[in-house]
Formats: structure tokens, sequence, C-alpha cells
DNA sequence: CGTCGCGTTGACAACCATTCTCACCTTAGT
DNA sequence: ACTAAGGTGAGAATGGTTGTCAACGCGACG
């Protein structure tokens, strides 16, 4: 049974006001900047069961960090995000899925699974950078 | 100047006869397994210094963790693994690279850097299963 | 409402991969 | 050989993540 507490609460609620991928460290931060106060751990528990209950992305990043963000689309699709803010756009790659699929057949593998992220500049951030 | 000493010749030995992606600490068991004693820090700073050369390939298994490998071709390419021998398969995908620059294009990314790995059960290790 | 069982929590220790420190050692150029 | 500068190792430090365990609080049921 899944309990609602005051702690899972207040993660999810700062989970969900966040567009970008965050860190259970940044979480629990701003967990704490609202005035709840929320173990480390509890945060690292929570993302657990929400990254196994498909409701939330994980990713890893290039510090081999574990990076949570609940995403708008519940099917499975990639990201691209932008080094310099950490924005995130959703993308959908039936192209990698079908690469993924074919490349696993051809090389005989089964039970293909795969990682795809990309990383870049965002307009934004690349307008910054000139100034 | 990089100077080759009898450490990472050791080292640079063990990562040539391995096929497989294989962390800092396996690295680390298998020099010392040969008899020659290496420290692990040695081991890391060595693989620090292939990878920024761009000899040697890292990818970060599910738990984080980095791991090493001498490829064939040195220039930018993906792999397939086997999740159960560790088998490695190299692939090149030049339509990775093009939907990854198309994606990148398209939501006006810029400078787009991005990973791809493929996870699978291979054809071996699939018939042991069934045994 | 009150009780009770059990999932949950939090403070802190434990873990573990990786990096840092720093005094000592070795390589490579001459 | 001589020497400067890079390389090394043992162990400590770092930092993310997980484990521990007694205390806590949801919520089902009466």
């Amino acid at each position: 049974m899944q309990r609602m507490t005051r702690q899972r609460a207040a993660v999810v609620e700062v989970l969900a006001d966040s567009e970008e991928f965050r860190t259970a460290q940044e979480l629990h931060d701003m967990v704490r900047g609202q005035g709840h106060s929320v173990g480390l751990a509890t945060v690292y528990r929570t993302m657990q069961a929400m990254v196994s209950a498909g409701e939330v992305d994980v990713l890893r990043n290039a510090e081999g960090e574990a990076m949570y963000r609940r995403c708008e689309r519940t099917e499975h699709h990639h990201h691209l995000l932008c080094r310099d803010c950490g924005r995130t756009e959703e993308i959908d790659a039936a192209l990698v899925e079908q690469w993924a699929e074919s490349v696993g057949r051809a090389h005989r593998f089964s039970n293909i699974e795969h990682t795809a992220e990309l990383f870049g500049t965002c307009a934004d951030c690349a307008a910054d950078e000139d100034s």
C-alpha cells in the first residue's frame, strides 16, 4: 500500500513545479526552502518509488549523479537538455526506437533497451554567451 | 609530456586484452592478478588521460559507475552491450548522428552532443537462459 | 472517534566510487 | 649519469547513495 504523507506530498509538489531535471539533493534543498522538513533519505526513497512506478524519469548527468524529472508524457521518450540552464525538451523519437530494434535484431540480441539523450546549448543561453 | 611507465603499460595491456567494458576497479584487480602492483588511483588517472586523449571510451552503467574500453575505431560510435556477459559490439550510426543534429536544430539548440547506448541479451546468453 | 498494524520517516552511520594529498620514485632529455 | 618534471601509492577526504532502527503517523476497521 502506498500512503500519502506530508513528506511525500512536499516532494511531489516541488517536483511538479520544476520543469528541469533535478538531483535528489536539489530537491531536498527546494523542499526545505519551502519550509517543510524532509529527510534526504526520504527524498531518495520517494524518487525510487516514483521511478519504479514510472511516474518519474531518471537520467545520469556527466558526473554520474542521478537526476529526476516528472515528465508530461508517460510513454517512453527522450530528452534534449540545455547544458547551461538545464532547460529540457521532451522528444519522442520513433526513429531511434526503430534503429535500436533493427540494430539489435541484426546482431541477434533480444530484449533490447536503450538510452539516448541529447545535450546542447539552447538559443537563450547561446545569446547570453555572446554578450 | 606523457611518459610510459611500468604501471601505465600494465593497465594499457590489460585493457587491450579485454573485449568488454570494465570498471576501474575491475581493471585494478586484473592488473594485480597478473602480478603487477599498481595503485587504484593510478588506474583512474590513466583512464582519465586515455579518455581525454580519445584512446578509450567511457560509459556509465545503470549504477552510474564509469566503465572503460579500448575501441577499434577512434571515430565517434555507439555500443550494443549484452547485459549478461558484457559482450560488446561497436555500432556506427549515421542515423543517430543525423537525428541528433536535426532535433537540435529544430529546437534551436547549438553545439549538440549525445549519448546513445543499446543493451540487450546476446544470442548465446539467450540460449543459456533457456536451458 | 479510538485503536492498532504496518508502511514511513529521520538522524546518522555505512558504503563505495572517485579524487586529493604529498612525499618519494622514475622517465626522458641532455 | 644528472636532473627537472611528471608519475606513483597509501591513505585520507569527498560526495552521492543506501542501510539501520527506533519512533511516528496514515488509514482501515470497529
